[in-house]
DNA sequence: GCATTCTATACAACCGGTTTCATTGCAAGG
DNA sequence: CCTTGCAATGAAACCGGTTGTATAGAATGC
């Protein structure tokens, strides 16, 4: 591959020229200019990024931590983070880390060495977990999706308590009163909002929690098959089944239908997220839109203005859900 | 951040001698490399990967180009081409290309310009199309899932001719004789090897291929549900749908449902791919098994022995697939 | 005891760009 | 005509490691 020099020796300039030939054009006379283009174009000239970046200090690299990249709803996340990395013009790694703190921390060490300008954390574990002793050694950190929002980094999200009481709420409306729960992994940060969400719920609504009628698992097809299967056979007169994801919701449906019930008419059912896959169940799939592209987005911005900008303020952006109305839940009222 | 100087200076030896404390230990002496290693950890010293590949000339990175990272097949190969990374501490670079030309030539470009070492194509465009001017620029390049295997480069995928023709001897060993087919993009590669496959084995059957029950649609949910509307109101007598998807299939069951039809009893629906949602389908979804994570795997190590070895043979890897049968297919022998 | 070999380490070049500073030539101003 | 200023360009330092070569000292051989 040609070089620099190869150019400036054809171009009969100095190295200097050629470079400002392609940074800052102005500064070179138009006779000049056009030698040193016609040159680099009849070498088929292209500049080594790594020199460049070696010299600038600067990867225009950002990793992003995905917990795993097959599930949909990250991928949609990655999905636009992808899009607006390449508005910002910057490239992207992407590490699956399977929620493994160890590999989380080699990817914190590829800021620090110089592979990655910065990491937006699609994961739960915050940038003070994943640096063992303090050091607060400036890492450009974005956390999506599931942050506390009160960390020393901005974070996009939902308001996930306002927003699962927004769906309880819509249960309660529709006539449900022995609603299950299939929440996630009980240790989650987003399954305790979510909770309480619905707690809000039903405490505004003048009921009492039942506590005994939940279920914890996996925010998966197969854990929300499993929870609903223990709970279904323990709790008896269930109307409704508020499961924390669209995946945990579509394995409900599956116990439930083997189980004999006929969805939704016997049990109503509602999910979280409004993944592609929910509008194509059967019954379809109530459940609360969240703006996973949008939020991708929004992180990776946040990210560029770390990255270009001086201190900005911490920001935390909580985007706007919505209720997503299909057949899976039913209105009771009448009976 | 530390410097190979600092350490240098604090252990009181040169530069080049904390370098191969780090690359060759058994040059040093037990009492210098100790020094060297207490001052390195003393100053948290982390070489700088920028300034190391810049001498390397080689990025440690592999680009992997995806024609959409939210599509869950894709997603999964991904996955596994994650994992083969992992393996061979090679990092990645994901591009959601859209299937963009002028998007994946950037993709070439970046291994021109030093940015990545090679590319790892999930989309159907070969490489030649991609470099405009022949110039065979020596481009580490494998192709997985819909490669032509008679490029000049590895590929990795699994014989969709054959596969298909696995599932349509199934459908025809259940009793199946109208068998409609709701095809992908009619322009893609898989597409034509699958609708061949099915031509195979409808004519081993001894059977006439109708081409007009013959729909094509884009490979997603939304795409099956449209073409499998159009089909079902077009062709009368059809006892199973051909799928070239699994998404197709899942749009393709919505559309049934939405037409009255009792599933699986009035009409079989078979996939392709085996995606997860296909088992939580109802009727659970009789398809193909690909090989996802292991296509990405096996793409991987491929790419790692171009990057590492000398010239090895070009091969073309071809997965083996399985028949997943569950209850969407119907066996009507007995009518 | 001196030449030879080996070991441990230092010195300096190098990777391929970018950027600062110096230099040259020409135009404008006094 | 001489000074000043600016535009255009070149020379060389620099980014932070790695590595080939040189060298000093110790070990070995005769």
């Amino acid at each position: 591959m040609a070089q620099i020099r190869d150019v400036a020796r054809r171009a009969g300039v100095s190295p200097a020229t050629v470079s400002r030939a392609f940074s800052d054009p102005a500064k070179l006379s138009k006779d000049t200019l056009a030698r040193v283009l016609a040159a680099a174009t009849d070498l088929k000239y292209k500049p080594s990024s790594l020199a460049q970046l070696f010299r600038e200090k600067r990867t225009n690299t950002v990793l992003v931590m995905v917990p795993d990249i097959a599930n949909v709803f990250f991928a949609r996340v990655v999905s636009g983070i992808e899009r607006g990395a390449f508005e910002s013009k910057l490239n992207l790694v992407v590490s699956d880390t399977g929620d493994d703190m160890d590999i989380e921390r080699v990817g914190i060490e590829m800021v620090q060495t110089y592979r990655a300008d910065g990491v937006i954390q699609l994961g739960e574990r915050p940038l003070n977990e994943l640096l063992p002793n303090e050091e607060h050694a400036q890492i450009p950190f974005v956390q999506a999706i599931s942050a506390d929002p009160r960390g020393a980094y901005p974070t996009v999200g939902i308001d996930d308590r306002s927003s699962s009481a927004m769906m309880a709420r819509h249960l309660i409306a529709q006539g449900h009163r022995r609603i299950g729960v299939i929440a996630g992994l009980e240790n989650r940060l987003v399954t305790q909002e979510r909770l309480r969400g619905i707690k809000d719920a039903v405490a505004d609504a003048g009921l009492d929690f039942d506590d005994t009628i939940v279920e914890y698992a996996p925010y998966s097809m197969g854990g929300g098959e499993q929870a609903a299967q223990r709970l279904l056979s323990r709790a008896r007169h269930l109307t409704a089944l508020f499961c924390m994801s669209d995946e945990i919701a579509i394995g409900a449906i599956r116990a439930a239908h083997d189980l004999g019930y006929d969805l939704p008419g016997d049990l109503s059912i509602s999910g979280f997220d409004n993944i592609e896959f929910g509008k194509y169940c059967t019954p379809p799939l109530t459940t609360v839109m969240q703006p996973a592209e949008k939020i991708g987005e929004v992180a990776m911005a946040l990210m560029s203005d770390m990255l270009t900008g001086q201190d900005l303020p911490v920001v935390h952006e909580m985007l706007p859900t919505e209720l997503v109305i299909r057949s899976s839940v039913q209105n009771i009222c009448g009976e």
